[in-house]
DNA sequence: GTGAAAGCGCTAACAT
DNA sequence: ATGTTAGCGCTTTCAC
């Protein structure tokens, strides 16, 4: 036989620790999930022999009986340092759990449903949702099955948990900073609402874009300002051509409001492409990721406390597996950063 | 009773499945796959009947028998820009396939392997690997079970593939381009070797940073220079530190060789801080992640093309679940990019 | 405290 | 072309 004789050809099962161990395989199930009823020897017999044969519990096998230690996230951008901040923080009030984190990042041209579908199918224990745009009755309804946390949208429900900024007062400073100093031509930047307007919209306001630019045109209205929306996509080069297009027109804004970072960024580039700065136009974000602190960059942003919510997220997820059944709701403090990004205009 | 009538506490199953359409669960099975032998009147009502009940495969239980159509990717920093484009490209790739893509973060003081074994657990169908730090003789039992793909890393492995970008040429491009700018005090600052020594390091100067710090030296010998190799954790703010040092001292360096561009934005916002530019301190990054190409950072980087990494390892992964079993080996191209951080002295 | 046996949902081999 | 059957590796009663 050419078939060589020293490698095991096949992973060893429970099975295999069992037999190595003189003992049933329930006994070796009740050792890994550290169960009741198990004595010292045992344990010692069963430890030893897992590790002799580096035996590992496939997750696949126990998710279909019990748990599968695993939390999945689903992100919808997984450049987008917002998002980022949040793994981190998840990643930290994980460290001392069983659990391990899976991400589910969304493909191209994918709705987050995808991604929670498939974070559900792969059996999961829990998942924190961050896509604002899935309609709040289908997410209920994973969350019959999945303990769930969605992070970012303001609506109430009764199944799943919710964590958010206080995206209100967060929008707030933003406008009282920049009415502070003067700026009456103020431009809000946001990403573009869901086309064809889903049937659920307008349910709560929910998503965090919508809140700040509700509070934005409040804010203009009572300033008796003109308000001026622009929308684009979620990253931040088309937030640089709708920059370009508006620094062209006659009456260009002193001001820019970004509905987050990333769009922020965007603008700051055209605005430096333009040979201009912050005495020109004032630029403020949202989130305060880091690359906002860079003292090249200097964003005014609002920071939300991205690494907090996450750690959130963690904690309310492992409340309900130890089974917790009322929906929680979580709301992050938002402090405005100010930075060189914003001021007064250049005098003349 | 009080339990709600309507609900069905119970997600279908393929039983119910073939149950409602009248056939075996075995035909289910086969029309779930695309498998052969259907009739076209057997799939319609197959079709039919998990519309209606809402039926989702469980991917455990798939996996126990079949494949699990997941593909893992262990990330060792998810906040980093040059994986990030890795996994953009890979979502790219992966678009028109049945599979899903997991990423698996590493854990806080997490090493690799935790991250790879979680994955294998998990019973993905492949995994692409991107920590350098797990020893190559324990990945090799590894891809014995799994199909994998080893991003970063210049070994050589029989069982599985390697991607890689040409360090060699990169790091020859910036030695060059900073030379021939006419510095003379280039200090390289790159990410601190594992320690203790792993007993399989020396083993080829696997790691891409490696490469790129041999490059460093043999061109500063050549060029008859002092070399200065500064060692910093892999987040940049250890690298705006380390360059606080740096530019405090009495012959402070007029070039930095950062190992990557994380770091090198470190370093360049410890040179704005100190008030000083490209004129006193050039500063060149490694990787052309988007940020690098902001006006307000404008930095040198060598682009190496982390979306063409990512596709390329999905389409290797793809190519081994088809039956592969010779190992490949693939090299991007390294191209320097020459931006405003690095230039020429100001005189005087 | 320990083990035997049933079964989770699915696929693959083998009937028919 | 379709159905039957035997597990995959694990957890969970429920006896002992």
């Amino acid at each position: 036989m050419s078939t060589e004789p020293t490698r095991r050809p096949r992973p060893s099962t429970i099975q295999d620790v069992a037999r190595e161990a003189g003992v049933s395989r329930a006994a070796v199930s009740k050792v890994i999930r550290n169960a009741y009823g198990v004595s010292d020897h045992m344990r010692a017999q069963v430890t030893a022999a897992i590790e002799r044969l580096e035996y590992r519990p496939r997750v696949a096998a126990r998710a279909m009986r019990g748990a599968s230690f695993t939390l999945g996230f689903e992100i919808p951008q997984v450049g987008n340092d917002f998002l980022t901040m949040i793994v981190d923080g998840a990643t930290e009030a994980l460290a001392d759990t069983p659990y391990q984190m899976i991400i589910a990042p969304l493909g191209r041209d994918q709705k987050g449903d995808v991604a929670i579908n498939s974070l559900a199918d792969r059996q999961v224990d829990g998942i924190v949702a961050i896509s604002p745009r899935v309609d709040p009755a289908w997410l209920e309804r994973v969350a019959e099955r999945t303990p769930l946390v969605m992070i970012g949208r303001h609506d109430r429900s009764e199944r799943y948990d919710t964590i958010t900024g206080d995206d209100r007062s967060g929008a707030e400073q933003v406008m009282s900073h920049l009415l502070g100093l003067g700026h009456r031509r103020i431009v809000h930047l946001t990403i573009h609402p869901s086309r064809p307007e889903p049937p659920w919209a307008g349910q709560a306001g929910a998503e965090a874009h919508v809140v700040r630019t509700a509070v934005y045109r409040e804010r203009m209205a009572v300033a008796g300002l003109e308000p001026q929306v622009v929308h684009t996509l979620f990253d931040g080069s088309e937030a640089h051509a709708a920059t370009r297009t508006l620094l062209a027109a006659p009456e260009r804004p002193t001001a820019v409001f970004a509905g987050n970072d990333t769009l922020a960024i965007g603008v700051l580039s055209a605005v430096a492409e333009a040979g201009l700065d912050a005495r020109d136009v004032s630029v403020v974000g949202y989130d305060d990721v880091p690359i906002a602190r860079h003292p090249l960059i200097g964003l005014t942003s609002v920071d939300q406390s991205g690494i907090e919510l996450g750690r959130e997220a963690v904690r309310l997820l492992l409340e309900r597996l130890e089974g917790r059944t009322e929906a929680v709701r979580y709301e992050a403090e938002a402090v405005l950063r100010v930075r060189g990004s914003s001021g007064v205009l250049r005098e003349g």
